[in-house]
RNA sequence: CGGGGCGUAGCAUAAUGGUAGUGUUCACGGUUUGGGACCGUGCGGCCCGGGUUCGAUUCCCGGGCCCCGACCA
């Protein structure tokens, strides 16, 4: 994409109703637009990523046998009142609203009670099972405070997937398997290292549900870290009798302060009972199917990112989530660098590069800042100086290495 | 929901009970061209509603935003 044509700009200064590092960053980026407190849109640069983001874990569902859905926001009182989850005195975060024909509807907060009635159209049989959905949808919570930029929103993409299972061993295994691919997602989008499994409370089901957790100080969450076995436990759950069920000693682990990126539970048979799925056994016997969920904010993992990757001067996206995967920046007037950078720069598209291309009349200093703040992979100048040596100019900008390379080293990015 | 703070131009800010200044952005002209370069000219503003007052951007009340805490499948 050329840049001159690209309608948002970047800004010197940081918003002053923004404190948290990836509203400030993102904003200033061009990224996104703060509609209202806690809710925020999407602007070009901001959507790529954000659909690289959901595409990384999108492949990942995909390969654990997941099906991709979606559901509506909208959500029938009838089934949330079923399993209790209505009345304002037992979930206080909807979104409510009256119906013109009369009756109520609410903006759905999360997808069990309608999914699971999906479910009950077409699971019939022990044969049916076990099954997992998922959908990356905007879930609405009427919090009382929004905050952390775009990682704790009153709107904000979720994926959340469900899975249906036989019984509780059966649900074990799917539990796992799911689960189990929230690490490659992590490592994708380069915060593995920085990433644990964590113990937390486990409501009525289990002893524990577990989370994801990033170790940043902008977290809200505070987590005990055994680094060696590369997971952790809640704050919340932290205490001598759970410590001895998991096997951690106090004085092994590390206080951290960490942001919740996935979360997956166990959900029983809660909401299959409430809402009637159920299938029949080998015997032909009728039993309620047992079901996990598991979530994982793209939104959040996109301010995540800003909050572990970034530096002072802007943003810093791993390869696989950057909204282009080459910045190429002409400098100057000079009308021979111009028609090459033109040039250059239809090759690559037509090799299939993702190149953002800074074509504007704009000096040279205000191109490196505007490219540092964007934060995209490799970038590649063209100047007088490149064209004499009849080579470009290219960076890492991870590394901050710099050379000057031919121009077949661009295609293999 | 408890406590604190802030609302002034597209953005960031200053002053003031008698209608507001600066930086930046933007437009135009000129000089520049490897780190938001320089000079000149110009456009552009007191959040909304109510109250006090001869007069409110300024003081008071409510809505708004931000921060700390509580809450947070």
């Amino acid at each position: 994409m050329r840049q001159s044509v690209l309608f948002t700009k970047t800004r010197k200064e940081a918003p002053s109703d923004e404190v948290a590092k990836n509203a400030q960053l993102l904003i200033r980026a061009g990224f996104i637009h703060k509609e209202m407190a806690g809710v925020y849109s999407f602007l070009p640069l901001g959507l790529r990523t954000l659909e690289k983001i959901k595409q990384v874990i999108r492949e990942e569902m995909d390969a654990v046998g997941g099906q991709e859905i979606i559901m509506s926001a909208l959500q029938d009182k009838e089934i949330w009142s079923r399993t209790d989850r209505w009345d304002d005195a037992k979930v206080d975060n909807w979104f409510k609203t009256t119906l013109k024909s009369g009756g109520e509807t609410g903006l759905g907060i999360t997808h069990e009670e309608p999914l699971a009635r999906i479910m009950a159209d077409h699971i019939s049989s022990y044969r049916d099972l076990p099954v997992y959905a998922y959908q990356f949808q905007n879930k609405f919570r009427n919090e009382m405070r929004a905050k952390s930029g775009i990682m704790r929103g009153k709107e904000f993409l979720m994926k959340d997937g469900y899975t249906f299972s036989r019984d509780e061993e059966e649900h074990q295994k799917e539990y796992e398997r799911v689960r189990d691919a929230y690490p490659r997602i992590f490592k994708r989008v380069g915060i593995d290292d920085i990433t644990y499994r964590t113990f937390a409370d486990g409501g009525i089901f289990s002893d524990f549900s577990e989370e994801f957790q990033t170790i940043s100080d902008a977290g809200e969450d505070t987590i005990y870290v055994h680094e060696k076995k590369k997971i952790a436990i809640n704050k919340e759950v932290y205490s001598d009798e759970n410590l001895a069920k998991l096997g951690l000693k106090r004085d092994e682990l590390l206080e951290r302060k960490a942001i919740e990126t996935g979360n997956v539970f166990h959900l029983g048979t809660r909401f299959s009972e409430a809402l009637g799925l159920t299938y029949k056994d080998e015997e032909g016997n009728k039993k309620p199917v047992v079901m996990g969920s598991y979530g994982l904010g793209p939104t959040r993992l996109m301010g995540t990112l800003v909050e572990v990757h970034s530096y002072e001067k802007g943003l810093v996206w791993p390869k696989e989530v950057a909204p282009f995967t080459l910045h190429l920046i002409v400098l100057g007037e000079d009308a021979k660098a111009r028609t090459e950078a033109d040039d250059l720069y239809e090759r690559l598209t037509e090799k299939g590069v993702e190149v953002l291309y800074d074509d504007r009349d704009a000096s040279a200093g205000e191109k490196f800042a505007a490219s540092d703040l964007i934060g995209i992979p490799y970038r590649a100048v063209i100047s007088a100086k490149t064209l004499t040596a009849g080579k470009v100019e290219l960076t890492k900008r991870s590394s901050g290495e710099s050379a000057l390379a031919e121009e077949e080293q661009l295609y293999s990015l």
